[in-house]
DNA sequence: CTATAATGCGACTAATCCGTCACATTTCGC
DNA sequence: GCGAAATGTGACGGATTAGTCGCATTATAG
């Protein structure tokens, strides 16, 4: 956590704060690089505070431990993610199914595309998985999903809906997550794209018209 | 990997190899309590050694190494699914969406009830990934799958065949990790399971007649 | 019963790694 | 400029761990 300097307004540089800052986006951009690079078991302290080009005592002077900086990065990846959620699953001029399609395609598609870090991040798991704030990571992409299928099945009972919800977003993840694991050409991913959309629309089908 | 000593046949007892599986199965046994009780992160030679009674010394000269542990724990746990899967799959008295839904809840029901060993297997999977044998785990799996797809889509296409094959599975096992991670009550399992049978048969009906 | 081979033991080595702390350097307020 | 505060440094302590090796114990063959 980043030491909080008190906040000064009317300095023309804030040297305090930009060195700060800029050592603080070093560390992280590095520990991508560490991860993306040599994976989850090598990825020390000491190793990203080098590739930082900054010693660990500074490391440690804006991360309690290392577990605090994969916390961080994990939650950045999933603030993209939930972002790009949103804005295609809120596009009310297109209906429910074309934007189910194109969350399948557009999720798929940056899973690959990032595979080693976001590989790297999930086996580094266990280190940050019990932190506190840990649980909270998903919880605006749950909430986009749920307005979603209240919007796609306004008529279904709420515990159903909210599981049809759930179902999709970890076979999405899930999914995401093993075709990342083997490389496989874009057109397959484009095709297991299109499979799950159809799985998805199939079963949306169905659970409506019960 | 056990030493194998020369088959004597003849002799009354095999102390030599009576006490080495003894011990192995000791190992084993301990393995899965230092797994289930304490974690992967604190899963170590020394640990599992101690609980089985037995000594570091010992157990190296059945294990190459401490991957070769978690390796045989996650291929013996993988065969017992595989043959579970064989056995309802296979079953062609009853008609394929029946045996499908079996397997569905026969499936999360075995996840959840070794929640904990299967999770630490999990978090310790960069361990013994790499193994040279580690690819041939699944192979036996997917063609019991392949198999039953066969029979359920007689005739779809091959390639669209095998990826709905890939993408139930996929599915599958992603749903029972993620129920395994959250404790849950049980019947919330069996609605989970009921949810994810309809979407697998909701999809293999659009997929059958396409 | 004894020589020999198999099996078991556990202290030890070498390596790694997290996080700290006393000190050096840079920046800021004045 | 100058003293104080903030920031940066990196050697080091303390802890853990994988795997080894010389020796002890047990079993077997003759």
């Amino acid at each position: 956590m980043p030491k909080r300097a008190s906040p000064r307004i009317s300095s023309r540089k804030q040297p305090r704060q930009a060195r700060s800052e800029g050592l603080v986006a070093a560390i992280l951009e590095a520990a991508i690089r560490v991860l993306a690079e040599e994976g989850a078991q090598r990825f020390t302290t000491a190793r990203v505070a080098e590739r930082a080009g900054v010693s660990v005592g500074s490391l440690y002077q804006y991360f309690p431990n290392k577990a605090s900086i994969l916390y961080r990065l994990q939650r950045d990846e999933w603030r993209q993610t939930t972002e790009q959620w949103r804005i295609i699953l809120t596009d009310q001029a297109r209906p429910p199914t074309d934007r189910l399609r194109q969350l399948v395609h557009s999720f798929l598609r940056s899973e690959v595309e990032e595979a080693e870090v976001r590989l790297a991040l999930d086996d580094a798991a266990p280190l940050y998985r019990d932190a506190v704030e840990a649980r909270e990571i998903h919880a605006e992409g749950d909430r986009i999903i749920e307005a979603f299928m209240a919007e796609a099945l306004p008529e279904v009972q709420d515990t159903k809906r909210q599981r049809a919800g759930d179902l999709i977003v970890m076979t999405m993840t899930a999914v995401g997550k093993e075709l990342t694991e083997t490389p496989r050409e874009s057109s397959e991913i484009d095709a297991y794209a299109d499979a799950m959309s159809d799985m998805f629309i199939a079963y949306l089908e169905k659970v409506q018209s019960v």
